[in-house]
DNA sequence: GTTACAAGTCAACGGCCGGTGACTTGTAAC
DNA sequence: GTTACAAGTCACCGGCCGTTGACTTGTAAC
């Protein structure tokens, strides 16, 4: 609003380069260490800068961090899978897909384990916010499914629901405890396709029982 | 080892009775605020004692934390199940009741809750210890099932992995999570029971599809 | 009662952390 | 160059919390 001869020159004192140096920080210490290691002097350190910076520019350090989060939906991702070529269908195998992918990508997202951590651990109306447009691009995709499940004997968004679930707490398990559950080791590769079979069975159960099911 | 002559009088000062008190408010406080909240100020404020002594008879906080841990194991519970009546076999029906059971103790525990959420945001050797008995004592279950489906094409660990896992997180997200998971409300009682009809569905699944495929 | 020791009290230290006031310095307009 | 103001620096406050040392007091043995 004040000085918006942006983009001509490049000072040394940016203002705008040095809160995206902070914002930039909170992602990689969220991914590196965590939200709780989400401390002023740690982000300040991290991005070279002062900490007085963070009430300058964000009133405080939760100023800060909610800014992060809003610049940041990451769970806009699985939105890529409709992008790229838009789905009219969902059959058992796509569905299979993408909770595989979902497990695959969360256990290479660090980030996104402790956002999910966090959620589990804080009322937070910014986290709550992502979470609704989350679920409502799921709803998206249970749309193209309803078809099959119709009138039938079998819950699609509560399979769901419990697979979506059992994903996620596995996973958040596997970062700090090395024991079984239930006799599987999530984190290894024998116990990743045990787990990985048991899903695509329970899928294609539920597609087979509604299509013998359906309109009863 | 010292003053042996205990039962006999009831003096004012007793150390054990102190220790009792600190550990027991250790018990009021993880259930009521949480792992965050013990603090040692707010356990000695609760056990009307000073906090001095819990560094007398435990050395330090997580001393007399790691002593409330040892000394209340709280997944004997399900043991319960098979003292009162041992069981000699496990077929679906019996699954179906443990899950649910466990879905249904979980949401009143709030103790509970709290100790999984708290394996899952930190390593803690004592956590991992009890997480580890309770793995024990699940295989001892497990192989009252292995015969239904010893040469099937269902893994029923890495099923009941899913499920178990799922109700962990599900109960976890609605402490603190109003919305849905995948459009299910799992505070409400609607949303309660299309979770637990497809936990029975997909468990007389797996019964069913073993008796089809055993033995090839 | 006297005594010795454990049980319990109290005040304080030191570290961590969010937040701030007052200062210095780079930059751009003139 | 001078000047004005934003950008950035630095030392510090105040609160919280685990931990401790030095003290007082109840209790049991004699």
């Amino acid at each position: 609003m004040k000085t918006e001869q942006r983009n001509t020159r490049e000072p040394k004192r940016d203002k705008l380069k040095s809160m995206e140096k902070l914002l930039h920080s909170v992602g990689a210490i969220l991914q590196k260490d965590g939200y709780k290691a989400l401390k002023a002097q740690h982000i300040a350190t991290h991005a070279k800068l002062d900490k007085k910076l963070i009430y300058n520019y964000f009133g405080s350090l939760g100023g800060l961090i909610d800014a992060y989060l809003k610049k940041n939906d990451f769970w806009k991702r699985t939105e890529l899978l409709t992008e790229q070529a838009p789905l009219a269908d969902l059959q058992a195998d796509k569905v299979v897909e993408i909770l595989k992918g979902e497990f695959t990508f969360l256990e290479h997202s660090p980030e996104m384990q402790h956002i999910i951590l966090w959620e589990l651990s804080e009322k937070n109306p910014l986290l709550q916010e992502i979470l609704d447009e989350r679920e409502h691009f799921g709803e998206q995709l249970f749309k193209l499914s309803d078809k099959y499940f119709k009138g039938s004997a079998v819950n699609f968004r509560a399979v769901n629901a419990l697979l979506v679930s059992a994903i996620y707490y596995i996973i958040l398990h596997s970062r700090y405890n090395t024991n079984t559950i239930c006799g599987i080791d999530a984190t290894s590769k024998k116990g990743r396709e045990q787990l990985f079979k048991s899903i695509e069975q329970i899928i294609y159960w539920c597609y087979r029982e509604a299509e013998q099911t359906r309109n009863q």
